[in-house]
DNA sequence: CTAATGTCTCTAGTTACTATAGCTTCAAGA
DNA sequence: TCTTGAAGCTATAGTAACTAGAGACATTAG
């Protein structure tokens, strides 16, 4: 049984953030010491393990909660989890094609300064007009990695 | 003078969004009618512009508060800004790096995911096993474009 | 003049945490 | 055994950048 600090050791998550995860009802509530402390078992830290390491590669909360129901349920059909890793698959490739904009842009931006004085800054100037812009950025449908 | 509708309209900003810029102080506290309606100026909206534009190209609100003070002074060095555009830059190109390594693990999850039962599915194997990643995806320091 | 639309203020909710305060429990050293 | 310091507990509030809702007033079209 571990305590709750290494717990978060372990799944390299943060202690306040494990028990956030309690609250929200993404981990169940772990068993009390005696002292009304956490305790968690090896199948605890396998599914924190499994939400540190979806939320790495960006999976939302919401997401992993209906992946981790998923798996709970080892007999049922593998499309649901196809395709929420599908959805979140083509959501980073729209923000990678979009972050592509923005740097291009950026680096235009930034080359194009010629160090001078505000009045004449490119940034500013850019900034403030956007028929400026070569490129197409547009802004995010929605954002958080 | 423009209503705050018709300002939105031609910045592409909903209306709450105004007003919450006016609440934080990126936007000056506008004129009021007789019935006490925001009245703006074309200054607001070039104002406005250049805010949505920075948006669009994932500054902050703190940056683009920068970024105001600075081009409220034209006779100031443009070291500033250009120091606030290389930082974006340079942390467009991190997450860009980044996302490029998701955007490799989950292809990979989802092209060996056989779409049978989830006992076998490699979406939920993969995320539960850091160590079956090809890729170096780790977290990133900060979000939101 | 009336009805529809627009605007007003204020509060609270969103995501995924993080920080703080003030307490209790635990483990190790003297 | 006592004590101290780290780790744990709860609860509340704060973060970014908005968004949504309620209920009241203003403006405009017909």
């Amino acid at each position: 049984m571990l305590t709750i600090g290494k717990l978060g050791a372990a799944a390299r998550v943060k202690v306040p953030t494990i028990r956030y995860y309690e609250q929200i009802g993404l981990l169940l509530e772990a068993e009390r010491s005696a002292g009304n402390q956490r305790l968690y078992s090896r199948a605890a830290l396998d599914r924190l393990a499994f939400i540190r390491h979806a939320r790495d590669l960006g999976f939302s909360l919401e997401a992993i909660r209906d992946l981790l129901s998923l798996s709970d349920d080892p007999d049922q059909s593998c499309a649901g989890a196809d395709a929420i890793a599908r959805a979140q698959l083509a959501e980073v490739e729209t923000r990678l094609a979009r972050l592509g904009a923005l740097k291009a842009e950026l680096e235009r931006m930034v080359v194009q300064c010629a160090g001078g004085r505000i009045a004449n800054c490119r940034v500013i100037e850019v900034l403030g007009d956007h028929s400026l812009c070569t490129t197409d950025h547009h802004p995010e449908g929605k954002a958080t990695p």
